[in-house]
Parts: C-alpha cells; structure tokens; sequence
DNA sequence: TATTGTTATACTCTATAACTATA
DNA sequence: TATAGTTATAGAGTATAACAATA
C-alpha cells in the first residue's frame, strides 16, 4: 500500500462541507412534528449520562445563552421530562435533573431515529455502509473537539 | 479478506445514528451568528445550480409549506440575493431568481464553512480522516434517498 | 373549479437588555 | 460588586387557515 500520495488529507474540505451540509438537512428533515428540539435531546442526553447540572453550565455546554437555557429547562419541566433543584452549597445556583419521563422520551426518540435511518441506511450499498462505518471514528473525534463556547446562533433552515 | 462475516450490515443503526446525530448538532453550531438559513442556502443553491424555479416547486423541493417558501422568498429579496419574476406563459405563476449577489454571499458562505471545518479536520489523525472521506459516497446516497414529500418542522436546537 | 401565491395569525426557539436574589 | 438565574421583549422561521388572482 502507498501512504504517501492520494492522502485524504489532500481533499479540499469544501467536498466535506457539502456533504455534511446535505446530511444536516437530512437529519433536521428526519424529525417527525413536534419533536424535541436537538437542544433539549442534547441536554436531557448529558443529564442522564452525567447527573445534574447547573443551568449556567448548561447554556455554556450547549452555546446558548442563560436566557434560552432557563427557557428550555422550564419547557422541559412543563413537559415533566426534567426538574429544578436548589444547590444547598450555594443558594443562587439551579441543578437542573432529568426525570425518568425525560429518559423515557429520550429512548424512544432514538429509537425512533434509528428505525427511520435503519430504513434509510437498508438501501445502501454494502460498500457506501461500510464507508459510513469507517467514518465512525471521525466523527467521535470531530464531535469531542467541538469547542463549547461558540455562542452560534442555530437556525435550522 | 472476508466479505462474508463482520459485516457492516449487522450493526445497529443506533450507533450510526447517535454519531450521525452528533456530526449534525457540531455542523449546526459551526454556523457564524447572522448568517443565511439552511433552507436559504440550499434554495440559492439550486436555483444557482438548474436556474429559476417556481415558488410551489421550491417549497416542494425544501419540504416546506407554501406560505414558509413565500416568506424566505421575500426575506430573501429584501437582503438582494434573489427577485421574483413573472412567467409569461402562466400569469399566476412566480420564477425565483437567485442574483450576482446571492451567488457571491453563497459562494462567500461556503468558503467560510470550509474554513473552519477544516481546522477541526486538521487536528484527526489521518486514518480518521481517511475514514471520513470513505463515508462520502454513503452520505450523498442518503441524501438522495430522502424524500421531497415529507413536511417536517424543522428545529433546530 | 382548480391552481398559484399571499396575507393573517400563532407557535417554537432564539437573542439582548433589564431585573432579582444570593454570595 | 459579582454571579446565578429570571423576566421582558423582539426577531427568525415555521405552520394552518383564509384569501385573491389567474387558468
């Protein structure tokens, strides 16, 4: 094997951008109605796995602002998919937790997911899943180098 | 080698669907405050691509309501990236242009992406990139493969 | 009548600015 | 004073329903 030419290092990102901006919009197209947002799977993801957090952290966390954190966390309570709790070290804090409803919802949006993607993924050809399979890797190393303070702003189409 | 066992068939879409998920939320937030839309960019886009479309055929396309791809239209006419222009065969019809700026702020944007997905890209290991560009052909068969039908509320954070 | 597009209205999610409460 | 969180208000983007204009 040749290591030294054809790299995919020498690939412009552009190709990569294009594609990634294509499977965006699949994934947002993928979402049945009233859903929840992928903020708020986000953070119900990182509560479950990780215990309560403060809301600021959350915002931080998540790159938004403390406003949209307090609103999201309370339309998370109203649905009973999280709760509020007071930290007894510091009186001004909020831990936020998830409720066995929240990880409830949460399972069953996933699998969901998966079935619809399963669908998709049942057409493809055994090499392209096999690609996919390769990318997993980089995707878990793209995701985990994320920096957590960009404050972007998400629309969504 | 193998072609028999270990296929990449056997896995769950669970995981393809998690890391997929991630992959999305990263692209979402790699987006600069104020800028274009995904629905926005992937209507200039086409129109700079096959030429004027008709505003029914562009909300079709996107996946959104009729009254959604008016309001985009107008927003976009408002910002100089596209104009509204009669069909002289079909008076009720309207054919949506993209103009010189719409494909210089399209064009400006897609730039800007690249730029910083590429130094995320820099910092993986070649194998991962390698392996990211191996899912390519797999990424633009499910693209292909979803459906134009599906009128879903797009969220997105 | 059917089709094309717009207007009216409401909802979700976000932001910035101003505010309250605790440290 | 500084920090944690909330409230107030506005804007983008979406939906459904009702409408106008043309075929």
């Amino acid at each position: 094997m040749d290591f030294s030419s054809d790299s995919a290092r020498d690939l412009p990102a552009t190709e990569i951008t294009a594609a990634l901006e294509r499977l965006t919009r699949l994934f947002l197209r993928l979402a049945p109605r009233g859903e929840l947002s992928l903020t708020a799977v986000s953070v119900l993801s990182l509560l479950g796995r990780s215990g309560p957090r403060r809301l600021t952290d959350l915002a931080a966390g998540e790159g938004v602002t403390q406003p949209a954190m307090t609103q999201l966390v309370s339309r998370l309570q109203e649905a009973g998919l999280a709760e509020r709790a007071g930290d007894p070290e510091d009186g001004r804090v909020v831990l936020v937790h998830v409720t066995d409803a929240g990880r409830t919802a949460l399972a069953e949006r996933s699998a969901a997911r998966a079935a619809l993607l399963s669908e998709l993924l049942s057409q493809l050809a055994e090499a392209e899943l096999d690609g996919l399979v390769a990318a997993l890797p980089a995707i878990d190393s793209l995701t985990s180098l994320m920096p957590d303070e960009r404050p972007a702003t998400v629309r969504a189409s």
